[in-house]
RNA sequence: GCGGGAAUAGCUCAGUUGGUAGAGCACAACCUUGCCAAGGUUGGGGUCGCGGGUUCGAGUCCCGUUUCCCGCUCCA
């Protein structure tokens, strides 16, 4: 992993993403709950915007993929097939001297922390405890009475409800192999260490294509995929130089992959790179396994070759949380502007990402200047989130607006009332241009895409 | 989950040897100015994270707890 050079901006931005209403901690009236936290009146807006630019890119602008919302609840034996219950419920060993943690399946590897020539259990004052588990599913009870309600688990990936549609999609939409199926949900693990604002929280939203392929084709998607996806960052924004991709390789390899490369951010700062995305070439891992614990075959028929396979999967998913704060990290600046003391704080988001659009602004509150404001943003405001502002000074309003990445500020003056034109001034090059509020509408849209 | 540190207004912080809380910025109203955080007046907002204890009296001392940060561990 590559040290970071980006400077650290994370405490400047959970500031301003609480001030600004981005981002709140959940019930923090309570005094918070650990590492859950909930999207405000913005952030709700720009962590939208993010996901439709996901679903359009990889549903609606493909034939070949489909859409799916499935259940955050499902069948808990689909957690058995999938490897869950097992892998997710490593047993732990704590030494009480030496304050150590291992798995009690590695203890051979471990070395105690101090008496590092030693293993745990072999240094004189090392003194373990039993093994105790440590699952990081959410379990619930489905059913009205405890006692006789079946255990159910908050899902804690969204795969597992494509696999288990996956002949479901494909005959109701008679899709051929190679195609996909991509959803956008929630997911839930009891992180033993959560932390960093919204890069590793507890309650998660993913954002998964599974990509079900003939084996022998399984690499060529795997790096169409690849390729594919880092172009996807881009085309956010995201700086090129702020992504690389990792590849898991050995032990790093989660037990159903056969190839996985995970897409980093730099965060900057001390979390430097960081996945934001995951692309594992599955096999037909979880196919084959729900197959044999469901009983039910879940093979492809390849007609026109008279072939039956199970297909393999290449996964494509990202954190939308995640994702959302590489947008935040990735825009945020302080910039010093010519012939001012100070500065200004502005999140140079993509405007396709921008929660807001549009401010308008009433240079003065007279000479019927916050009417025809209050018109125009009427007007605009049933195309896009559009913003109304008239207190304080005009620059006052600009440098809001900035901070929250809105791209365009339109302001009307004393001209404006007389001869219809107004000011449109853009957030990046802090250019003015000053065109007829009839022409407003269509000259944003032309410049949000 | 373990060890260490922290928690006072929306934000950043001050608060003396224990004597019932302040600043700057932000926010709201009004005046003024009028295209890049100008100025003035006024105002709202804190039972000092929460719960106990010691004390005549606790933001301050003690215990517990929650949350956050750092380091372990974990991230299948």
């Amino acid at each position: 992993m590559p040290a970071s050079t980006q400077p650290d901006v994370m405490d400047k931005l959970v500031s301003l993403a609480k001030r600004r209403g981005f981002i709140f901690q959940s019930s923090e009236i309570y005094g918070g709950t650990g590492s859950v936290w909930d999207y405000g009146p913005l952030g709700v807006e720009l962590k939208k915007n993010l996901k439709d630019a996901w679903w359009k890119a990889m549903v609606r602008m493909r034939d070949d993929v489909e859409g799916l919302d499935a259940a955050i609840l499902m069948h808990p034996r689909t957690w058995e097939a999938s490897g869950h219950v097992a892998g997710f419920t490593d047993p732990l060993i704590d030494c009480k001297t030496c304050k150590g943690r291992f798995r009690a399946d590695k203890i051979e590897d471990a070395r105690c922390p101090q008496k590092p020539s030693k293993k745990p259990g072999e240094a004189e004052q090392c003194q373990l405890t039993e093994p105790r588990m440590f699952n990081l599913m959410f379990k619930t009870f489905m059913g009205p009475v405890e006692e006789s309600a079946s255990t159910v688990y908050l899902r804690p990936e969204t795969a597992q409800g494509i696999f288990v549609n996956f002949l479901n999609v494909q005959q109701s939409t008679r899709q051929k192999v190679p195609f996909g199926i991509a959803q956008i949900g929630k997911a839930f693990r009891n992180e033993i260490t959560p932390g960093n604002f919204i890069f590793r929280t507890r309650e998660i939203e993913q954002m998964e294509m599974q990509f079900f392929v003939e084996p022998g084709n399984d690499m060529e998607w795997f790096e169409f995929w690849k390729a594919e996806r880092m172009k996807w960052h881009q085309s956010l924004g995201l700086d090129a130089e702020r992504l690389n991709y990792h590849q898991h390789e050995g032990s790093e390899l989660a037990h159903y992959a056969r190839a996985a490369y995970d897409i980093e951010f730099d965060f900057g700062g001390t979390l430097g790179f960081q996945e934001i995305e995951g692309i594992h070439n599955r096999g037909d891992f979880d196919l084959g396994r729900h197959q044999e614990y469901s009983g039910k075959k879940l093979e492809y028929f390849d007609q026109p070759n008279n072939k039956r396979y199970l297909p393999y999967v290449i996964e494509t998913s990202v954190g939308a949380d995640r994702t959302t704060l590489a947008v935040l990290v990735n825009s945020y600046r302080e910039e010093s502007v010519e012939g001012e003391a100070e500065g200004r704080t502005v999140l140079r988001i993509n405007p396709t990402l921008a929660p807001i659009k549009a401010a308008v602004f009433a240079l003065t509150k007279k000479e019927g200047m916050p009417e025809m404001a209050h018109r125009i943003a009427g007007e605009l405001r049933s195309h896009f989130p559009t913003d109304y502002d008239e207190t304080g000074s005009i620059g006052k309003r600009y440098r809001r607006q900035d901070e929250v990445g809105t791209p365009f500020c339109i302001t009307v003056d004393t001209d404006s009332v007389k001869d219809g034109t107004v000011t449109v001034r853009n957030r990046d090059t802090l250019a003015q241009a000053r065109i007829s509020s009839d022409h407003v509408k269509a000259y944003l849209q032309e410049r949000l895409g």
